[in-house]
DNA sequence: GATGAATGAGTGTTCATTCAT
DNA sequence: AATGAATGAACACTCATTCAT
């Protein structure tokens, strides 16, 4: 119980480095036994199945994000809706938010994800950008989702729209891309950056980028 | 040359249609025969093997995208440094180069581009999300290296930098991304609007997004 | 199309034997495929997996078998209602139905049946005994279902029932036993005897057997 | 002895479900184990393999059955033979033998089998219709083979042959086809009635039958 | 008594590709 | 230009069974 039985953790590494390198679906459950020194059935002892296998070493680590996203975003949550009614009347103005609180605190979070991501590195490039193939291949798009109604009300708020309903089409599209661009820093961090730390030291740039599309998004036309 | 061989034709449709569905890997060369009502070694007449088969789909969109890019970013690459010139001593401001011509231009190419994107959609559709396990996977990667020299220049110019070689890790980190995403603003605009109507409507907060970026990275610190 | 493709034909060769010997469970596709001396890859050109391969040795036989029967027994039903009408009033004598036709037909049909299940005895033989496994493991109850209809208006044209409402939960039972075994008599018979000619002088004594089944079980109480 | 192990009676019970589900062949020793919640393991410490499994489901019950058949011929042959003796010369009519004994006894002791099949039902079931695969499903060819002998003199008595040697190839066949037949009987009770109480109410009709089959084979030409 | 781990041989099936005709 | 046939290697997975602890 205390060290992880031998066999089960060899697999499991010699999993990590066969997906790694070829992809969920090109991965042969069959070198990864041959290169871990056993049958396939005795893979299949501690794992139901390729999914299941995939699932050990990724599964973990996507759930823990979830929670700190879920978490993360429910605090910014709060935190906009207090600014929006305390100046509300005149319109939320950008520099009103920018200024109290918005994007402080997502600099703030975005270094506690990220610090996560690489405290998990090898599972989150697996999940990333390897997982075609398996139930994982749309997880992407699902944190995308997550992030997507946030984003919406903090844009709703920096409009100065009254509700949801005055969102145009070009609003909602451009809202699902700032999401989808969000996920993608956290994604190209991870993948470009060796460790923690320079990933740390590229993160002012990167969130200054975002922060400056979202000013221009909303300042245009 | 006139009418294409029927049969080829007919392959071709009935490839593109399997690998949309399916991707390059899951894709079966047998099925895509069934659908087409041939056997096997009728493929192989006209196809080398399924790599073959998937780069007549793609390649000529691809080279034609390539090409396009090229004749983009070396005209501009000259009006940049036209720009830089006339003003060195000072450093080129932001308002400058945006006054001037940058991302007048940049928007303006970027609207040629999306108009090709969608003369040609499956195909690019295919190469850019269907092609993982094919030797064109890492085309993305490709046609953002293609990009980032030119914006590199654009970026050292802004920067005031006299050449490249004041260029930080930061520098070039932040110059990777923001290459990497304008691909992917073209690869969203693609991938989620209907016809090229509808992605013109969107590029306009797609491109005040960018720029709206690299004004928050050239100003940042 | 002609001669049966020699590897075809080897091939079915082959399957028969193995489903012969081990039944359709137990037998191996790589087995036939090594006795044929082909591949496995080669069987699967010709048959879609191994129920095809089953369906293919028995699909035909069955069939042609489920027509004569039909047919037997559409015409049979014809000529027991005949019988009923004509003597109705005093109810069907178990004498009346014997002299006319009941039985004799039955015998005579029998030996055509017979004769066929001969034909394509080593099918039947995989059909009836060897098919464990496959879809067609319920063929024998399903044919018993076919004639059990038949034997039903024959036992309430016999017992002077004016209708099947009038049959007890006893009638039912009896019948669906007779009707058992009349099919337990033709797949005795294709399974213990070597050749129609041998079949056809057991017949006679099957006959009497069944025959006199139904008048004791008519006459009983 | 007296409460047998727990985790035994356990195992015992759900291997019965499973071979009840799935026949001998597909039902698997895992999921047998999963079912009791032991491991495969403990299983081979109570039973030798997957074959010794199976027999101590049926083992018990079938050799009860068998002596039980054993005692019930025994018997009957020794009151045939008493009736041919007696009647010696005339050769023995079939209403001698059936105003005698031969059937009265047959069905009575019947009703005694069937009511030990009913205490043993599931055993049987499994026993009778889900074997194959197993060293018993020529079981009931065996047990059809106890019962010829005693139904080969009963034959030769009722025919009025002197011997055995009298016997005619066609003799022969119908007599196993009748001891194959009575077994049937057997099975068809046990496996298509609720209890003992249903498939007494339907022996009548069956021993009628049965019955009935002799006297037409043995009246026959 | 029973576990957890592992074996080794096997399963049916699919694949891209080849090639004589 | 295309067919029909065949290859050979690979696939994920399941099986009954064994055995040290």
């Amino acid at each position: 119980m205390e060290n992880e039985k031998e066999t089960k953790k060899k697999l499991l590494e010699c999993a990590m480095k066969e997906f790694s390198e070829k992809g969920y679906m090109k991965a042969s459950i069959r070198n990864i036994c041959k290169e871990a020194g056993v049958t396939t059935g005795a893979l299949y002892f501690f794992f139901k199945d390729k999914e299941d296998l995939f699932g050990n070493l990724v599964g973990g680590p996507l759930m823990k994000l979830e929670k700190l996203i879920d978490d993360h975003f429910s605090e910014e949550i709060v935190a906009t809706q207090k600014v929006t009614k305390e100046s509300s009347g005149k319109g939320v103005t950008v520099a009103d938010l920018a200024a109290a609180q918005g994007f402080e605190d997502d600099t703030e979070i975005a270094k506690v994800v990220v610090k996560y991501l690489f405290q998990e590195k090898e599972a989150f490039d697996l999940l990333l950008t390897k997982s075609q193939g398996s139930i994982y291949e749309t997880v992407v798009d699902k944190i995308v989702d997550k992030v997507e109604d946030h984003y919406t009300m903090m844009y709703v708020a920096m409009k100065g729209y009254k509700s949801k309903r005055e969102l145009t089409k070009e609003d909602k599209f451009i809202i699902h891309w700032m999401s989808h661009d969000q996920i993608d820093i956290f994604l190209h961090l991870v993948t470009h950056c060796k460790n923690v730390k320079e990933a740390e030291s590229q993160m002012s740039n990167m969130m200054a980028y975002m922060i400056g599309g979202w000013f221009g998004v909303i300042n245009n036309k």
